[in-house]
DNA sequence: CGGGTAATCGTGAATGACTCAAAACAACGC
DNA sequence: GCGTTGTTTTGAGTCATTCACGATTACCCG
């Protein structure tokens, strides 16, 4: 049921467009793409789009709640088809490398903060930083470690 | 004692100069700045020094561990002297404007999430996002709100 | 305390990611 | 099908940051 996602748009009080159509599928897919990796993707498919129209796209699907933008520190800004659940990311510091976390473990016990500076506070992120399984396999062959 | 300074800069193996001296003294009392309100202040002492040698300097002093850089969404990379505690940030979602929170509560209770992909993690980032006291206070003023 | 050397700074250009503007185009209601 | 209005295209422009390289200066040494 791939139309789903015609009704989800429309449903935003947005039009339903070809791209906007391809971008919320190969999300599906691939999740945590940046603009650049998801207009590579798209112009297998649509060779004429230009990577303006997929940022316009991504903000336009981005401001209806359609996909939730993420952006980690040194890394360009990645879009995401999960929402509702409120789940974090883990963010590997070699590669970029990105992936879900669930946030299993009790439900917002240090996203209640103490002191708030008289902040509203409206939601809590939480990214955790570490090597991803690749990466750490790569630093532990002695041959491609460059400091023996 | 503000030479202890040149003491930190020096354990870290870097040359002490006149650059990093103000801009981590400036740290202190500004704490959060980006890289352009700092060259901003900076010119008040040191008329001469450019934007790149800002960034220079901010980066050697990151790269050393004697700031920290923290990147939020939608806004320029800011520096911090805190160090070694891990604690928190409140970003204004209005006006960009971003307090410390200490994580009293629960040393890392999320901070250890049930699935991690397989990453090793190194650190976990906690950014809270709220709306600041002044930026609240004009948003209920209602002459200012342009929607009534 | 002066000299040599390599780190650091200044100048200027360049990059990446994204935004803005206006004209061409296409979705949807009729 | 037709018109209205939201979208896409094209192209230029912005912002924060990085790169390159000559000029400068901090620091180690004698």
């Amino acid at each position: 049921m791939p139309t789903d996602l015609a009704d989800d748009i429309r449903a935003a009080g947005l039009r339903v467009t070809r791209g906007r159509l391809e971008v919320l599928e190969l999300l599906e897919n691939a999740p945590h793409s940046d603009a650049e990796s998801i207009h590579g993707l798209l112009r297998d498919v649509d060779p004429d789009i230009s990577i303006q129209s997929v940022h316009n796209i991504l903000s336009a699907l981005a401001a209806a709640g359609l996909v939730r933008r993420i952006e980690p520190a040194r890394s360009p800004a990645r879009y995401e088809r999960r929402l509702g659940d409120n789940h974090h990311h883990v963010v590997c510091t070699e590669c970029g490398a990105i992936e879900d976390v669930d946030c299993v473990v009790g439900h917002a016990p240090c996203l209640t903060p103490s002191s708030t500076s008289g902040f509203a506070i409206a939601t809590a992120e939480v990214n955790f930083w570490g090597v991803c399984p690749d990466c750490a396999m790569v630093a532990e062959t002695p041959a491609a470690s460059p400091v023996a």
